[in-house]
DNA sequence: GACATTTGAGTACACTCGTACATATACTTT
DNA sequence: AAAGTATATGTACGAGTGTACTCAAATGTC
């Protein structure tokens, strides 16, 4: 789908940054959280990356390649952050508390990872060639919780991760924080996480 | 924020459709459900509910004024459904059956209202003039929930509904509906549901 | 050093957009 | 019937868009 890497090696020159389509990648997704997917230029993402207008058409086949690379690129780079705070869990007491941690930081404040993958869900409802970069961010998701649950409470505690992130999200008065643990606690069946 | 409706009445003379405000809004709804937020104009809704472009601005004050005012329609109208339905149910068990008969049907298949929903979320994670839109959507659900189940687990159940409607509806390949029924159980704790 | 080839940049074009505004139409009042 | 007014429409404008395409620059090869 996406335009290959122009080639690299010594055979071949390439003369200013080397990482340039990498830059316009990450540029992009600075320039979504900031205006959203709606308002996302290619004109907007070559200033933000200090390249020329050019460079867009030139790197990616179009917008569309463009979006669809900016967000594999999210959903990995959330996927490995997932992975290693899973690993770094211990048991299910202490899984818990990783879940909890995340959910808090995600739900308050401005997060741009928040509103990322918001933007991502809207385009996958529509658009098949993003749900599958869904798919895979769901699947890395449980696996990774698998480390410390039964395949059906991984995939139920992943479902309700996410619900609770938006309603507490998308709630304009604030939540008590007590809630996402009663959650998790119903959902693993560890009471002792629950106050 | 919006544009009074024309006054209407027996003084004010009003030529055509004495409800086009209101075909504009359902007109609205159509096209972002077709082809996003993103891709939503003034002349591509004016088309779908067949009217002049010129309507645009003399109902609606601007682009912004007209989304707020189709997703607070939307949100009024899904809220009125999901009152009902939580209305007709008698206990706790039946509740139950109702939660799962919605998210069964709001996650499979093509639903306008699941792909509404994403939208508007995308733009409540960015401004808050519709958050309240989101705050509100959230709060009738509660009190409809709270019909048959304590605050707490009316709040848990709202979000565990929301998180399996999209993970059902964003992973490519299908999943078991019994997942659903196992998540309504655990936050419920209702043991008798799950079977 | 000279040539060939690839990489990258700038520009221009065709198009869509939101919105303002002048104008026309229908109704109410006199 | 005439005048006046509120309602609705068509149009035009300036801004911003994606992308194709031409050409310069830098590198690899001889």
């Amino acid at each position: 789908m996406s335009k290959d890497q122009p080639t690299s090696g010594s055979r071949l020159g390439r003369r200013n940054d080397p990482e340039r389509r990498e830059k316009i990648i990450q540029a992009c997704l600075q320039v979504i959280a900031e205006v959203g997917v709606t308002g996302t230029s290619h004109r907007k993402v070559a200033a933000q990356a200090g390249v020329p207008l050019g460079a867009m058409t030139y790197y990616f086949d179009g917008m569309q390649d463009l979006l669809h690379s900016a967000f594999s690129e999210l959903a990995t780079r959330v996927s490995d952050d997932f992975e290693r705070l899973m690993d770094t869990a211990t048991d299910k007491q202490s899984a818990c508390e990783k879940v909890y941690e995340r959910i808090l930081q995600a739900s308050s404040g401005y997060d741009d990872e928040l509103v990322l993958s918001h933007e991502l869900y809207t385009l996958a409802t529509r658009e098949p060639a993003f749900r599958t970069i869904t798919s895979e961010w769901m699947r890395r998701s449980r696996v990774s919780l698998e480390r410390h649950f039964d395949p059906l409470t991984a995939r139920l505690l992943d479902a309700t991760i996410e619900g609770v992130t938006i309603h507490r999200a998308l709630d304009a008065q604030p939540r008590d924080p007590e809630e996402i643990r009663a959650a998790i606690a119903r959902v693993t069946g560890v009471p002792s996480f629950s106050s």
